[in-house]
DNA sequence: TTAAATAAATGAAATTATTCACAATTTACC
DNA sequence: GGTAAATTGTGAATAATTTCATTTATTTAA
């Protein structure tokens, strides 16, 4: 498993959240025709995709579900219930702390840090602890890699302070620029660019 | 500007975002190497996806930023204000209509639709009006092309029936598996894809 | 006014990603 | 147990994307 390309990595997510439906649904066994038309991406692709991890697969029969499901929750380190922090208790990180579609799932967001942290606790719908954004030294779980950012500004102190702490990833939501320090990785997720990529397909559609 | 790729195109609304916040901070010109830097893109990938629109530059002098700024914002369709539909006004479904970072930035979002719209509507915090699911055809926008998707459950009716309305293109924050109709777009966003593609970076990063 | 420096534009090369085409293997059925 | 049908796995071909290297236009400074 030496070289994964960024492509493949992309669409790992989507064959493990596919194949959890199936299992759920009663399906056993899965080829990667008919896993291709559920994702939405040829199958040859699938197989490729797959071939890079193992051997998953048997010729003439096709996938095991709850075995691909196995492998593909481990290789997206599923196991290790990755402990998290979110940064920024406003409305959407509210919305993201209640979002628990995924508790255990991709991890778990441990504790907050936000600037009011007294305010925000006593809101009902916050259900971890909120530190202030100043104790992040000693408030940051043992072992933490991962922080979800949903500030509206002061991004980029948050962002080194975190790097030094020894956090690894961040999920970003904010829409503000920072520069990300040396063996950090962020994903985006804006929906606003994401709305903008849709109008600008849907538009060239038109003409 | 005929044929423009698809990773060239997920990358325009990053330099729309990014000359925005160059020109809020007084930035008036700007060379492809400064804005590598601060997009995290190579300057030879930003002159190339630059020049499939036009020859924005100048040689020996940059790119100037309100123009681009003008050029871009264009592109991505912002004159058009999109009129946009928001279904399932639970608590992402709120957090989103909240999130107003964007209003008339990627569109507007005029009205929802929920499963209970005299509950949602009395949430202080839902600010356009909310309408029964079994509305939608008599209360779509004229010429409404684009649908936020935030339900639980029950996509695949919703979209089949969204598909013949005319909507086109679906910013879908559901989990839920469904098969795009015909001559539709969908933009996933999925929070726990993201995290989990991150996990197995960061993990492949400590081995 | 001219030369040197700068930086965009772009054809060509390199890299990365997808798809084809078929051999290899397994299942299912007789 | 043997054979036909099905489906994976993968080397090779193709396609898409990025990067290099050069050319061209513009600015700046003398």
């Amino acid at each position: 498993m030496s070289e994964i390309s960024k492509a493949t990595l992309k669409r790992y997510p989507v064959y493990l959240k596919a194949l959890r439906k199936l299992s759920e649904d009663g399906v056993k066994r899965v080829m990667s025709s008919q896993l291709s038309e559920y994702v939405d991406i040829k199958s040859t692709t699938i197989r490729r995709d797959f071939s890079l991890i193992g051997q998953l697969g048997k010729q003439g029969y096709g996938y095991d579900v709850d075995e691909l499901i196995e492998i593909f929750a481990r290789e997206l380190g599923e196991e290790y219930d990755e402990k998290m922090i979110l940064i920024g208790v406003g409305r959407l990180g509210t919305a993201i702390l209640n979002y628990n579609n995924w508790n255990h799932v991709a991890g778990e967001i441990v504790c907050a840090f936000d600037l009011y942290p007294e305010k925000r606790s006593r809101e009902p719908k916050v259900n971890v602890p909120v530190y202030h954004i100043s104790q992040l030294k000693e408030k940051l779980p043992e072992g933490c890699e991962i922080a979800i950012l949903c500030i509206p500004s002061g991004a980029q102190e948050i962002v080194n302070e975190l790097h030094d702490l020894g956090v690894k990833g961040i999920v970003n939501f904010t829409r503000e620029h920072f520069v990300l320090p040396e063996g950090m990785i962020k994903r985006d997720v804006d929906v606003v660019s994401v709305i903008q990529e849709l109008v600008f397909e849907v538009n060239s559609m038109n003409q």
